[in-house]
DNA sequence: CTGAAAGCGCTAACAT
DNA sequence: ATGTTAGCGCTTTCAG
């Protein structure tokens, strides 16, 4: 059975095109006997509209591209769910389209060149190698809104948490608990990313507001974003004779990573190290013990940048919009409440940005 | 400034559009001063081709769906990777559009239907809910192939692992480690999946071959398929006095959670219990202690299914292949090898299928 | 080897 | 309120 087309409506029903058109949309001028008439036709013939041949006539595909370094990160495939679901909710009709650029400047080339081909109406791109300047430039003329703390340029807009006031917020709370020896796990060892850069920074900050030595030992960099490296690497640090008593972590990987070290050496978590993990990943509240995480607010996240591509799809273009979403540190086992008035209930405490 | 389109292009450098197809298409017909000249009025104009327009005459978007219930969940997140790099790798050039099922029958029809308006070329899809019969009668002439171990039709490919000689093996390598109280952990307390129930047949046959003791007490259903719930669930098994020493879980969630619920009470794992997961997400490596966890052949498996699909969307049209790929039991620490001939490398252990 | 023209299925002016 | 018609950007016979 060949596909039903609108033509073979419009003859069945003995209407034009135009008038099988303003059913399918519900338009209301439309008569009721028609409507009837038309809807008949429809049925019988199991007519469904062809996505692409409208697409072609609007010149909208109903398509968003979200782009990132890897599906298997669990922050990005709750961000993916997140956005999948903040775009249904809007009810624009949007589906995505996933693309990984796998953290390289050739994958984020790649997906900035296949995006042209209009075949999505705007893009969604966490970056996290290409320069400011190559990403303005590339995008040419698609709606474009990026993700992250990664390079931006101005003419773009983004949305993102201010990741080192999380990172202050997240190492004074360990000051809160009595550390005084807190270190920083998870950073990139070559080709340090600016997600990276700004929680350093960040956890810098704090150590110095509370007088705390900053050391560059206690700078435990990793060969790649991912729990077993960072397993590996805290281990390493600490058969090197690195010692401290907090951990702030670059992200939940490295902090599964550090636990699994910790206990592997029998080190006893909170007690004799708190640690702190970023992205509250679905696992952070089922390790053992459970993890405590920097908690973008990833909802908003994807719902302002939603809004913000949306404005760009319908044309605006005023310069780029920067964006801040808020944050939560999640309390959990792996560094509890410092004082009891501080939290009374451990699973929902949080200390908002 | 306007798109450029293959009219440009062919004005530009003073030809027809069938010559800058050709060239566009690296046409063996094509002079080569022809193509020089086109070439630089396509690199002049920055022109890209559109794929909706392509599509519109072809027939062909270039896109595939993967629908599953949820990205979040490792393993399907794991999948979308693997099956995204399988594609990359046939050079067919197909791209992945991901549906999210939410795991529910509303959610599946959702996604069925939405396909069916020729934005994708095929479908990859792991029901759930949906019955074989709907699954073919509303597929209607998409090419499609269903994934994993759910209701399929014999009109349509499938590919899966032996759910049930997995359960076996994974349940007879518990017996190898002495274990003879040996639960279920995972399955859904209502609506029970048909991944579950193939794994609990083949828990039970390892159980029947060893002559184990089959009991009702020692299937912990949970509800839902989270970590957090297997926790709880494998916890008030303990707690209301349930003994076990060894665990198969419906998968890593699963295990992950009883690792949790184990550590809590203070039980030794592998030594009071011994647990096996199942579908080696990356984590298993990186718990305390590490995982064992039946692995299936991803990579084998995104690779047939896109084999069969491409074959449908060439046109194929015979009755539904059904194929079987491979899996591993990956032996770590929650439950080792049983023998130190069994296998002298723990980190690299299996069992093939 | 290259050009002209007829669609692919739908939308949206513009008419009536 | 309904019909006519000209595209949207590309491919693809069929001629030349």
């Amino acid at each position: 059975m060949a596909r039903v087309r609108l033509q073979d409506v419009a003859e069945h029903a003995g209407v034009s095109m135009k008038t099988v058109s303003n059913v399918v949309h519900s338009h209301p001028n439309v008569s009721e006997s028609m409507r009837e008439r038309v809807q008949r036709a429809i049925d019988e013939l199991g007519y469904r509209p062809n996505a692409i041949g409208r697409r072609l006539a609007t010149g909208r595909t109903g398509l968003l591209a979200l782009a990132f370094a890897d599906v298997r990160l669990p922050y990005f495939s709750e961000l993916a769910n997140e956005v999948s679901k903040a775009a249904a909710a809007t009810g624009s009709g949007y589906r995505l389209l996933l693309e990984e650029t796998e953290g390289t400047i050739e994958g984020e080339r790649a997906v900035l060149s296949a995006s042209e081909a209009g075949l999505v109406d705007g893009m969604l791109l966490q970056p996290s190698q290409m320069s400011s300047r190559e990403i303005a430039e590339r995008h040419g003329d698609l709606p474009m809104v990026l993700l992250g703390e990664g390079p931006a340029p101005l003419t773009v807009d983004r949305v993102m948490i201010d990741n080192v006031a999380a990172a202050t917020v997240a190492t004074e709370h360990l000051a809160n608990l009595g550390r005084t020896r807190i270190a920083f796990v998870g950073h990139e060892k070559s080709a340090m990313s600016s997600t990276s850069r700004q929680r350093i920074m960040g956890y810098q900050e704090g150590l110095e507001r509370r007088g705390l030595p900053v050391e560059h030992d206690l700078l435990i960099d990793t060969n790649a974003i991912t729990s077993h490296d960072a397993a590996l690497a805290v281990g390493a640090a600490l058969d090197r004779g690195v010692r401290f008593d907090g951990l702030v972590c670059r992200d939940d990987l490295a902090a599964i990573g550090a636990l699994r070290a910790l206990h592997e050496r029998n080190i006893s978590i909170p007690d004799d190290v708190a640690v702190i993990g970023w992205d509250n990943i679905a696992f952070a509240s089922t390790t053992f013990p459970s993890l405590s995480s920097v908690a973008p607010n990833t909802q908003a996240l994807a719902r302002v940048a939603l809004d913000m591509l949306a404005e760009r799809i319908e044309g605006f273009d005023g310069i780029g919009r920067h964006r801040i979403v808020d944050f939560e540190l999640v309390l959990r086992e792996s560094a509890p409440a410092a004082f009891p008035t501080e939290e009374p209930d451990l699973a929902a405490a949080t200390v908002s940005a």
